[in-house]
DNA sequence: CCGTCTTTGTGCACGCGTTCACAAAGACAT
DNA sequence: ATGTCTTTGTGAACGCGTGCACAAAGACGG
């Protein structure tokens, strides 16, 4: 979960464990400014600094891809770059449908992310009839009347919900019985699917919310510690003064 | 997570979970939904169906909270909703600093989410000057030269990146020395920060890129599965004839 | 060809999170 | 008051993920 998670126990593809496989994006971006910057090899230290994460777990990371390091030397950032590209399945172009052409949904079909990293926006749909045909990141509009034939046509395999919460179950449900089979959503309900369909949530209030609460920890240390912990054990939450 | 993760190891709070923790705004949305159509009482099970958890997990979150729950009977729903907003921070309202307006800033400060949980827009600010005094979601977006003062000013100790990836290091480190300690980051870079401050990261491409693997893993093993897995053990990844 | 030095790949132990399964607690009817 | 029935709260077992620490592998210089 940036985020929210939501996917069932899952017998381990290649036995590739989520964690990792959680990872692996984090890397490649890593490993692509390093590409970009012409850089041939990399060590794993320098990679895991780079990246945000322990170095060990990184090289534990690659083992389960395979050896594709050199000892004394490190990784060739070229080669890991396509290993990691192919096992993430980017060496294809996914194309993607969005739907709910609100702020968000605009913002996602802007988003440069997208399309340089082996997705396409194959179509935007919307239900507001007033909205058909508008540009949106250079990409007309569609009405939800066509969500079917748009999904069967382009082969569309994973769909992004940015619909108000009331509209995102039954868009879920219309998504899937067109014949998706992985879900991004935004808005803010428990989708319910069927079984061989992932679903994965970003939760914007949600990651607020907890940081809110490592917030209010903090805070409540702090008094904690101003007034030399004379509270008992505190069974009341610590409370602001104004 | 919707999300990746990034906090330290972390002294838990009062032994709460850091996952209990990233559940229990899960719970309150149900909670809440259930509030709101005057539920008095509700019981694990069916708490736990509405949030998509097992409801022994959701038992066991709460057991830390406290026994709030009647046995036989279930959970009160508004002193659940209550107590839950209390250990999340939720019952004082925390000023949020959203910086970078661009699409995906925009949309941030249209969402809902925040001024009904908690939280409220205490300012827009944007490095173009153009966007200065321009009102979105009816708050006039200010100068970056203004972030500082904005900060100490309201009191601010959350902020929001939703900058280019350029230039979100940089405002970070503005943000905390003007005294913000939790960041929500949505741009797709590694963030350093100084311990003591907390960052939650938010990537709409990581998570497509989860969502594309497990994609693929079923394509391929569905294409093996057609081919009564005549290849050996598949070192070669499943190709997908176009 | 050999020794040294760097860096990978991994065995191992530990801790967190999840889930099962059940005893304890209470509501409610009689 | 007593028994039944529902539902909580949790002890215990298990599995996954993490990180340490080191042996094996190879580059590189002499």
């Amino acid at each position: 979960m940036a985020t929210g998670r939501n996917h069932r126990p899952a017998t381990r593809s290649r036995g590739i464990p989520e964690a990792t496989v959680a990872r692996l994006p984090l890397y490649l971006r890593a490993l692509t400014a390093l590409s970009e910057r012409s850089v041939p090899t990399v060590s794993s230290e320098e990679l895991a600094v780079a990246a945000g994460v322990n170095s060990a777990k990184l090289r534990k990371d690659f083992s389960y891809l395979g050896s594709y390091g050199t000892r004394g030397v490190g990784y060739d950032v070229e080669y890991l770059v396509y290993q990691i590209s192919r096992e993430l399945g980017l060496t294809q172009d996914w194309p993607v449908v969005i739907v709910g052409i609100g702020n968000l949904g605009a913002a996602l079909a802007n988003y440069g992310g997208f399309a340089s990293r082996g997705f396409r926006v194959a179509a935007l749909i919307d239900a507001d009839p007033e909205m058909a045909g508008k540009p949106v990141a250079g990409i007309p509009v569609q009405h939800a009347d066509q969500l079917e034939k748009i999904i069967s046509d382009n082969g569309v395999s994973i769909g992004v919900i940015s619909t108000p919460a009331g509209a995102a179950q039954q868009v879920c449900e219309r998504l899937i019985a067109a014949g998706v089979t992985s879900i991004l959503n935004f808005a803010p309900t428990v989708l319910s699917v069927p079984d061989g369909v992932d679903v994965r949530k970003v939760d914007l209030s949600i990651e607020l919310q907890i940081l809110a609460f490592h917030e209010q920890r903090k805070a409540g240390e702090e008094a904690e510690a101003a007034a030399g912990r004379k509270g008992p054990d505190g069974d009341m939450p610590a409370v602001m003064p104004a």
